[in-house]
DNA sequence: CTGAAAGCGCTTACAG
DNA sequence: CTGAAAGCGCTTACAG
């Protein structure tokens, strides 16, 4: 008997002698099967190549076994790379829902534009993985929406009080009071904050509250034209930088919102003949590959991409099946190397 | 009248005081729906945030809608980042799919391990994209089973005559060609290959197999101790100039086929007191973010990662549909940097 | 341990 | 233009 087209569980139920639904036990390895009954139907999907029909065990169950990556670009992309730190959180995310058995959309979104986040209304994924960047005066709306709906999701980004949603973040606090504190070691005590600090960018608002509490601790009374905004770009790290520089010329060190603007930094320094960190340190945060390579090494503040994306699946996982899911914040992890000083 | 748990068309079609079928056509835009009868509909959906599910359309409709990106990584990339070129063309593959109306799964794979590629069997998607790097030997029996089995794919690769299934990639023998002139133009007669030209790695095989017949026709014999084996990760092309250096001693130029190889190069040169482009220039291949950023500046051969990804879905899309598809190349263009003068 | 029956929510001939 | 019917391929009570 050949079968014309894919194989179906009846295709087999007809090859064993045996009726559909235990063709299906058996796949499914329900112990209600015989041994021996189980084996012939094994064997006989096996030579067919026989897979279960996703769309029709899918609809049955009232479930999907995916999960969606739902990635914000604002700016749009096209004239700025994407912070590699995200590629690193995908391919974590990527791994670790493959270990826990689900499969994983990924979908590009533009922060302003309507999101595609219908994916669980259609049944196509179980819940949302909220990830990139933007202004969060933007987004927050749009979150308040979905738990408005009842839509099951996750985010990444700063796990504060009174958000919409689950958030897991890495503790922008600790890490930008670590990072300053050791700038402080080193005799720095001018030192600029660049990234946009207000509310639109909460994880880079934690980092300068830390920055600032550790120059409180150290006795240092920050001042106000040490803080100027950026994005998380080199081009506006780049940017910004200058214009502090015409603004703090005095200036002896640079903490960064993120590694991209960092290497801005560094550039518009280097630009202004002054040399990294002989005059000016610079730290970043992320982390991202660059950081190694540029010249000196970049100082930067480690988030743990693998906790992170495993912490962000199991979290929503946890919402799918009706747990009670908290924000979590992951530690930071100072990385030391030449453009803070020896 | 509320609705328990999500809306269905037949929930739909009671509020409207129309038949299920009816909603059903009036939703996918059918013409032959009385437009006032639409326009009811239509507003009840909407007031209902009506979702049609994907699983019952799909199992009606046998087919997803959706194309499943196969990622390989070989060797395991915990030690070694992932080639960023490959994050670009995920980012391009996904946005040809969205533009195309399809969702796109994501999977990291082994090379060596068994192929999660059942997603057509299960009807989760209806073709695959394969890309990333690996032993084309370890492969190709792979792509010859995607084959015997009808599945539909295409792959990032080399396209070369007799392989299996359908492959995009760039002019790599154009590409390897340009920037060997170039390197001769620039004076330089001692032109090493850094990177695994055999036949299990063809894109390197067709680069070298093009800087081979630049050197001809320059009249410049192409030396056997000029080619040495790497891996595209900065670790291997670091470890492979280190043995050059011993090997050929005079050498005037590194023609390495990837960015990572180039810069693992570059780092072997600084360490040898080798001055780049000074001493030894330094070529690349791929044109990652990174390639700008090292000092100075990389030069190398850029793919067009935005028309790939196009390339990949629409010729993906094409098979899906039966039409006769063939292999692809697009355009390998020069970008020339410091480290290969000036 | 197994089978007959129902049903998940759609789409598509078929008949009017 | 609309409805009644069938069916996509599963899984899960229910009965034996």
């Amino acid at each position: 008997m050949t079968i014309k087209g894919k194989a179906t569980s009846l295709d087999i139920a007809h090859l064993a002698g045996v009726s559909q639904p235990t063709v299906s036990r058996a796949l499914r390895g329900s112990p209600m099967v015989n041994p021996e009954t189980r084996r012939r139907i094994l064997a006989i999907a096996r030579e067919l190549n026989y897979k279960v029909d996703k769309n029709a065990s899918n609809l049955r169950c009232q479930q999907s076994g995916t999960l969606a990556l739902l990635f914000f670009e604002d700016p749009t992309p096209d004239d700025s790379l994407i912070n590699p730190f995200f590629h690193s959180m995908l391919g974590s995310i990527t791994r670790a829902c493959a270990l826990r058995g689900y499969d994983l959309l990924v979908s590009f979104q533009q922060l302003s534009d309507d999101w595609h986040a219908d994916y669980e209304d259609s049944n196509k994924a179980d819940g949302l993985i909220l990830l990139g960047y933007g202004d969060y005066l933007v987004s927050r709306r749009r979150l308040e929406q979905l738990v408005g709906q009842g839509t099951h999701f996750v985010r990444w980004g700063a796990a504060l009080p009174g958000q919409p949603g689950v958030s897991i973040g890495c503790d922008n606090f600790r890490g930008g009071l670590d990072m300053t504190a050791h700038l402080i070691a080193q005799g720095r005590r001018r030192i600029a904050f660049v990234g946009d600090a207000s509310e639109r960018y909460p994880e880079f608002r934690e980092r300068y509250r830390g920055s600032v509490r550790a120059m409180d601790e150290a006795g240092i009374e920050a001042r106000p034209e040490w803080l100027i905004d950026a994005i998380s770009t080199e081009q506006s790290g780049h940017a910004a930088t200058v214009e502090l520089l015409q603004r703090v010329p005095d200036l002896d060190a640079v903490f960064a919102g993120s590694d991209l603007i960092a290497i801005g930094a560094m550039k518009a320094l280097h630009e202004s003949g002054l040399h990294v960190p002989g005059d000016v340190a610079v730290a970043g945060f992320d982390d991202i590959p660059l950081a190694s390579f540029v010249t000196p090494g970049l100082s930067t503040v480690q988030q743990d991409t693998r906790q992170a994306g495993a912490l962000l699946v199991d979290s929503l996982l946890g919402l799918i099946v009706g747990e009670a899911v908290e924000s979590r914040t992951i530690p930071a992890k100072l990385v030391l190397r030449g453009s803070t000083g020896n």
